[in-house]
Formats: C-alpha cells, sequence, structure tokens
DNA sequence: TCCGGCATCCACCAGTTGGTGGATGCCCGG
DNA sequence: CCGGGCATCCACCAACTGGTGGATGCCGGA
C-alpha cells in the first residue's frame, strides 16, 4: 500500500487524481494539499511514500517545495505531473531531486506505474519528457542550461521589459539583470535580446 | 436534473469532474470525451443540457467544437473550463459561443453554481476574465497581419540581426528596417524587438 | 482622380543596450 | 581551505534602439 500526498492548486484535479487512487487498494491518498506550503506543513502528520507535485502554483511553487523536502530528509518521493514540459520547467525540478515527472495527459494506467516506479526509488520520464533530455544530452555542450535567474530574467524581456523594468520587478539593480542576461546570450550564442528570445522558444525555454 | 457531456484531453481532469458531480442529484454526467470529434460524436446519443468544454485539445480544440455545435443547432449550453485565461483563448470561445467561461481553478461551489447558470441560459465568467474582458473592450486588440516585409525584417532581428545588419541584408536603409519593425511592434502590440520575436513565436509566425 | 496600403527613406534625440573590466558574498563539494 | 558556480553589484562608454514627425512613389480599387 503506498501512501500518497497530492499536492495542486486546482480542486478539480486534486479531486480527480483521488478518485482515481481511491478505488484502487495499492494506494491511500493520505492528503491534499494546495501549494508547497500546505504540502511542508502536512508532511510530518501524513508521512507519504510518494508526493504527486504540481509544479506552478501561487504561494509555494512546485519546485520549491522539493527542495524543502530535500532539505527535510523527508523519505517521500516526489512525482511531478504537471501540464507543462518545458526545460525551463523540468530541469529545475529535477534538478531540485523529484524522483519522476509526468505530464497530465497521461493515463491512470501510466499514472499507477508511475507511482510504483517512484515508489521504489525508479526514475520515471513521461515519453516526451525522455525525448527532450536526451535530445538535450546529445547536444553539443555549447547547450549550457540556463541557470532559474537567468530563465527568469529572459522570460521578463521577453514579456517586453526593458532591464530597467526587469530589475524593479525582481527587486535587484539594472547591473545584475545584465550580468544575467549576458551570461544567457553567452550560452545561448546570441548577442542580443532578440535572439536570444528566439533561440529560448526554440529550445522550448520559453 | 442537469445532464453534462464532460470534454477535456487530460483523464484527470475528467475523473475529477466525473466525481464532483456524481455525489449531487442535481446533475447527472451523461458521457466524457477527450476531445472536439468525440464530443460532437457523443451529442446525439447523450443529449446533454451542459457541456464542460476544455479549449487546448489535440484534435479538435474547444473552439472549433463549440462553433460546430453551434451550426448542428445544439441545445447544449456551453461551459468553458480551462486553465487558459488569455484574450487569444477566451474572446474566440465566447464569440464561437460558449455560455460560460471559468477558470479550473474554481471551486467545487463556484463550479456547480456555473452550471446551473449555464443551464438557465445565463453567461457566466470567472471573476478574473470578467475583469480582462472589461479592459479589453476598453483597448480593442489589434490582430492585423504583418506584411512581408515585416515578417522579413522581424526574422532577420530575430535572428540576433542589429537594424543596420538587417538593412544591409535586405538592401534597403536603417530607417526602412526602422519603420518595418515600429509598424510590426504597433500590430504586435508590443514595445521592443524581445516582445515582438517572443509574440511572433507564440502565434506561429517565427 | 483620389485614397489606402505598402515600401522606401530622412533627421533628430533621449533612452537603452551590450561590452568591458572589475568587485563581493554565499553555498557546496572535493 | 579552495575553487567553481551562482547571484549580486559598480562604472564607463560606444553603439544601438525606439519615438516622433515628417517625406515620396507605386499599385490597385472605387
Amino acid at each position: 500500500m503506498i501512501g500518497l500526498l497530492i499536492v495542486d492548486d486546482h480542486p478539480v484535479v486534486r479531486d480527480g487524481l483521488r478518485g482515481m487512487f481511491i478505488g484502487d487498494d495499492r494506494f491511500e491518498v493520505l492528503g491534499e494539499a494546495g501549494d508547497g506550503t500546505e504540502a511542508l506543513a502536512l508532511l510530518p502528520a501524513v508521512d507519504p511514500d510518494v508526493v504527486l507535485m504540481d509544479l506552478r502554483m501561487p504561494g509555494m511553487d512546485g519546485v520549491t517545495a522539493i527542495k524543502e523536502l530535500r532539505k527535510r530528509g523527508s523519505r517521500a518521493r516526489v512525482l511531478v505531473l504537471t501540464t507543462y514540459d518545458t526545460d525551463a520547467d523540468v530541469l529545475p525540478a529535477i534538478k531540485a531531486g523529484a524522483t519522476g515527472y509526468l505530464l497530465k495527459d497521461a493515463s491512470r494506467q501510466e499514472l499507477f506505474r508511475a507511482v510504483e516506479a517512484a515508489h521504489r526509488g525508479e526514475s520515471v520520464l513521461s515519453p516526451a519528457i525522455a525525448g527532450r533530455l536526451m535530445g538535450t544530452l546529445r547536444s553539443p555542450a555549447t547547450k549550457e542550461p540556463l541557470s532559474q535567474r537567468e530563465l527568469e530574467v529572459l522570460a521578463l524581456i521577453a514579456r517586453g521589459n526593458s532591464n530597467k523594468e526587469a530589475a524593479s520587478r525582481l527587486f535587484i539593480s539594472e547591473a545584475t539583470v545584465k550580468t544575467h542576461l549576458l551570461h544567457a546570450y553567452a550560452k545561448l550564442g546570441v548577442r542580443d535580446r532578440a535572439a536570444a528570445v528566439a533561440v529560448a522558444f526554440e529550445r522550448g525555454l520559453l
């Protein structure tokens, strides 16, 4: 019997997941949370084997929650279950310590298999993500991943923010924004913001 | 008793929705579909009062399905239930004939109220969408297509060319490049090249 | 003929960007 | 402890960008 904690900001999704596992005696849903903070608060009480974790949630997001879980030395495995498959979403989650990464289009059977595999400590990736990661690994070393901060800055620039505006939004100086950008340009092999945005889109970073 | 048809490509979400309505005798889930085509095929057999429709689905998307429903003169009301609240998603759905538009973060009670209102033929909008529509009506969206030349210039900019370099490549003056760019910015509703590139990618122009 | 859309072009100027060459501090792993 | 990576920050400056307010010419349709 695998104990689960479901973390997702959408009530519909939480209900759907609970409903999926309820009729199967291999699994027991021990609790639910709407964001990372709630999940972490529930953790000691419910002590799940596997946490099904969404990434983009208001309040504490999934990556931060995974990091905190790891920091607390929790025994729970984290299976990310999300809509998003961009590198900007996948890599931070995997780096943070997720055991698996599934997209929400997974069938019930796929989901069950993934939970069991995650419980055994096996890595689980949806085929789409696996393909993407394999492509990334095959690519030349020029394809350094952008740091979290670099991605954040780039995302703001893509939304039309000037360096100054991005700085204001991130509560840092314009000089810092520029530094992150220049690092991103170097990693992406471009010379300016427009080209950086283009390459980021082509690589699924944005 | 309101008969429902649930249309969503995510099994989790379909299960979640079915689970939400199952315990309430005001509603009956008559069927489920993974995309527009399936939904339309089910329609005559199940004859729902309200269709809960996702928008972004592989195969036939929600907007197309709504249009087809209206074309067939179906009596069913369509309540859009989706994650996306951008104008690009909301407006086409409403224009296509959706009676309501809800986001997936709606609570169970909100959802039930919305279904009942939609059944009565009342328009339903989540507060976030209502606010956004009000804003849009105050400043109409500009979705003009870019001219061939504007696209050419934008493509070069996306490759990292400065205005000067793009001008050289196209055998025109830098002033002309700038004029095309400024026109493109206006049409895309952005203020700079980075944002223009982003929007162009999002619209499949690049 | 007139008008609108498109392409082309100019000048001026304030603001922004990218490059350069620094710097500090924190965290983590060897 | 040391080194690397990341985040943060500074100053200076040449080049570039975006905004503004013009302009001409061509083509097609009313």
